[in-house]
DNA sequence: AAAAAAT
């Protein structure tokens, strides 16, 4: 469906085609007349296919230029998603005018207040901030025609329930309300509905919940191997983009500090940062600073950084919506991914429930030998000397290679420059957590049976587990890395400088 | 049980 079948206007579609989009993709083509029409609007579709230019089109669209009043209002659950969704709508309206700001926590508010005074016609803000702008009088709701909830779900879950419910009052009744988000599960859309009137539900149909093109592994692991099990991974697979979600903050500051120090540009995010460092890391993500972003589900929703390639879920999710969005923050735009989900013993329960939502049986990986990662890590090391030596100025090196070669036997040089190009394997402790806990729900007999590798499954040698019950055999399929599908890693995300720390280091568990 | 979100 082309965009100009919509019936947006001559600016739009400009912007839409700088923005390089070819045609409107299904959750677009069939929400955009809708949301023209000024129905309500309950619109899901699977991550990565564009939701807010769905909704974001249309509200540019309805921008009067000569309405002085904020006319369209979106809420996001986090302060990066609306500085993202904010950005976003600037571009698609800068064609024809239309000003949209961003309010959320941990930022200076009275430049907030100013841009709020410089009239802008949509306002994207996180539920407290906007509160406080309402509370101060600096943001008036009361010309607002749409009210956009993004991610849905997580917006209208308690915990936001009550900011959200107050944010509404301060906006007409006769608004038009939309809610988008990937998952919606039964009681929260019921929730959701009251603040509608007539919703109109589009919910792109797709035979699972998740993309298909981010293909999902899970690996059983014991709590303490996983970290090094995780990087061996990294030896093999060699990541380029990757994002690493954590279950809490302190796990997010171990496991980056413990990849920094193995010689991998890390860095965590999580909400207990200063906002200055957040917007900072997500930037040094985007470009290209950092390859692996680890983080907490802060980072879990909404963002577009359509080059990840990786998601690696070192502590796999309780809540089996956020799995989908996790691993949504790959597989975007049509772009192929790969998800990573580490299953420790107690948290098989969890494993079901994610599959039993998203429809997807994960494939089950080994966890790799030492030696497996270090044919990996020796992989990329080999093709990486062939770039270097296109890349590197010979000359000044010229003479002293001549008298090493005289002195010494050419292999053993050569074993000397693979040695230190391959990662130090220092040694890093992850604090435990306290387990989760075990979740016995009620009503959970209910037909789905994974019947995963028989109920026998002790001494099964190294911990490959998989087989389960339905399997086609082709699920022995051991690393997604490195196959046939990436050639393009450049150094597997090893820090260029060459210098790796070699000490010892345990992070220490403060408690 | 955790994370997010105002100071």
């Amino acid at each position: 469906m082309k965009f100009r079948e919509l019936g947006l206007s001559e600016d739009l579609l400009k912007a839409i085609e700088d923005k390089g989009f070819k045609e409107a993709t299904p959750i677009q083509a069939e929400t955009i007349p809708l949301t023209l029409q000024g129905k309500d609007v309950l619109g899901q579709a699977q991550t990565g296919t564009g939701k807010t230019a769905a909704f974001a089109l249309p509200i540019i669209e309805h921008v009067d230029l000569d309405n002085p009043n904020v006319q369209a209002l979106v809420i996001s659950p986090t302060r990066e998603l609306a500085i993202q969704t904010q950005s976003e709508i600037s571009r698609f309206g800068k064609e024809k005018g239309v000003k949209a700001v961003s309010v959320f926590g941990g930022s200076d508010i009275r430049r907030q207040i100013q841009s709020l005074k410089r009239r802008p016609q949509i306002v994207v803000g996180t539920p407290g901030r906007l509160l406080d702008h309402i509370n101060r009088k600096t943001l008036k709701l009361d010309h607002v025609k749409t009210l956009v909830l993004d991610e849905a779900d997580d917006m209208l879950d308690m915990g936001f329930l009550d900011d959200i419910e107050s944010i509404i009052k301060q906006v007409p009744e006769d608004r038009q309300t939309l809610l988008f988000s990937a998952t919606m599960p039964a009681q929260i859309k019921r929730v959701g509905v009251q603040f509608m009137k007539d919703p109109q539900q589009v919910t792109i149909k797709a035979k699972e919940l998740t993309t298909d093109l981010v293909d999902q592994y899970y690996i059983r692991v014991k709590q303490f191997e996983k970290f090094d099990i995780m990087t061996r991974f990294f030896d093999i697979q060699a990541p380029k983009v990757t994002i690493v979600f954590c279950r809490t903050k302190r796990r997010v500051d171990e496991v980056s500090k413990g990849l920094l120090l193995r010689g991998y540009r890390a860095a965590g995010i999580h909400g207990d940062l200063t906002q200055n460092r957040r917007s900072q890391i997500m930037k040094d993500f985007k470009n290209d600073k950092i390859d692996v972003l680890v983080a907490t589900d802060v980072a879990a929703r909404g963002i577009d950084i359509s080059s990840v390639t990786h998601v690696y879920n070192y502590d796999i999710t309780q809540d089996s919506e956020s799995y989908v969005h996790r691993i949504g923050r790959t597989g975007r735009a049509g772009r192929h991914g790969v998800s990573m989900t580490f299953v420790e013993p107690n948290e098989t329960s969890y494993l079901r429930d994610i599959e039993k939502l998203t429809k997807v049986r994960m494939l089950p990986l080994k966890p790799p030998s030492a030696d497996e990662a270090l044919k990996g890590q020796l992989e990329v090391a080999t093709k990486e000397i062939g770039s270097l030596i296109e890349k590197t100025k010979m000359d000044a090196f010229a003479d002293s290679a001549e008298e090493l070669l005289a002195q010494y036997d050419a292999k053993d040089l050569v074993s000397v420059l693979l040695s230190k190009m391959t990662r130090n394997q220092v040694k890093v402790h992850i604090s435990a957590e306290k387990p989760l806990p075990n979740k016995n729900k009620r009503g959970h007999g209910g037909g789905y049976r994974g019947n995963r590798g028989g109920g026998n499954h002790r001494r099964n040698g190294g911990g490959y587990r998989g087989n389960r019950g339905g399997g086609n055999g082709n699920n022995r399929r051991r690393y997604s890395g490195n196959g046939n599908h990436r050639d393009d890693h450049k150094n597997g995300g090893r820090s260029s400088n060459g210098k790796r720390p070699n000490k010892s280091f345990t992070i220490k568990n403060k408690d």
